[in-house]
DNA sequence: TAGATTGTTAATCGATTAACAATC
DNA sequence: TAGATTGTTAATCGATTAACAATC
């Protein structure tokens, strides 16, 4: 898959396209056309074929889109059938939500460790699995080779913590702490900064005020 | 504040132009150019005047800006300074965690609510506020009028959920339950679906091993 | 074949960057 | 005044929408 770089905000919108195709097979609909599709989701079909189109021809002519075809399709370019390997750190009420969350295992990601530096917390378990002290951390990343860290800790830990995960080697951190991390060129860093998105909805509500 | 509407992207911008401000303030810095700030921040000195611009001009030729009548005014256009009362519907692991975030605190958000169906869960004290009954929600919406209500209840309940806040005259939600919700056009929906980041960040993985 | 709908090119729209006159 | 840096206009770049020939 060469050609030309595909557009992050197309990237940001496969997510939603899998979603919307999903429901469809749970309801048994089997062939779409992205006018049909377009008016579900609320955007243009215009958009729907340029944006499928930067991937390769998924449709027909005169037919439209086999659903379970581009499920299929966007489920490996999304690379949910990789069977990520996935850890935490940080087992407090966020690190917890996101271990129990049934989304991400029945997206492919497979969670294999918990880690805190919390006495009180390491030994519990969480999910199935058994919080572990964070001094073990670096040893379980040799050894377990994941793919995925997911940071939930308190942004006063977070620098610290990531260097730890990306000097054994991880090479994708999921980001949660209020920090923009400066790392590695190699290493991928997605931020889920909530503030910014409570601040973007408090800024609609201000205008709406005037 | 009439004028041409502020694109959606300047808007997303402010909270991360909010953060870098602030933190100059706690370095004691009062005087930043575009230019500095455009370094420190990796984006470019002319999108920074650009973004400033559709707000006012907050700048001094020569000088450059002002770092707290500048913070201070980002504040206001963000509505942070108006205490936004809100409630939070799910005292799960997410909705705890939402609560003990103390980022919404410092940013002017006041939380007066948490609610939950399970009886286990009504009664504790979270974030020093006692869980309520979701069944006193439209009555405590009536009386207290929150301004904004989170959402943090798994996607089978948030349809109903929304509905209930909303028909009690909340005009502002933000949902973290996967599912697009469907509300009258003047209420105001911020989401927050944290499986589009994660499968944001496969993408890239997958990309890279090819 | 006739009808439908894609894939793709061209046109439009909007956002970013560059440039510079205004001015502190 | 000379130097610095904004505010703003113009140029570029990219993303979205429209249109339609290709084709199932």
């Amino acid at each position: 898959m060469s050609g030309k770089q595909v557009p992050l905000v197309v990237i940001r919108r496969l997510p939603r396209y899998h979603r919307y195709l999903g429901e469809l097979l749970n309801n048994k609909i089997y062939r779409v056309s992205s006018t049909e599709l377009s008016e579900k989701m609320g955007v243009t079909a215009s958009q729907i074929r340029q944006d499928l189109n930067c991937f390769g021809g998924f449709g027909q002519q005169g037919y439209g889109y086999n659903v379970e075809m581009l499920y299929d399709s966007i489920t490996k370019i999304l690379g949910l059938n990789n069977g990520y390997k996935t850890i935490i750190i940080g087992a407090g009420n966020l690190g917890k939500a996101l271990a129990n969350y049934g989304g991400f295992s029945k997206r492919g990601f497979e969670l294999c460790g918990i880690f805190d530096t919390d006495e009180n917390v390491v030994g519990e378990e969480v999910a199935g699995i058994t919080v572990k002290d964070y001094t073990e951390l670096s040893d379980f990343i040799k050894h377990e080779k994941p793919d995925i860290a997911i940071l939930a800790v308190p942004k006063t830990a977070v620098t610290e913590v990531a260097d730890e995960v990306v000097q054994n080697g991880v090479k994708a951190l999921w980001n949660f702490a209020y920090v923009d991390l400066d790392l590695p060129g190699d290493v991928l860093v997605e931020n889920v900064h909530l503030s910014d998105s409570l601040m973007t909805l408090s800024y609609k509500m201000n205008k709406y005020g005037e």
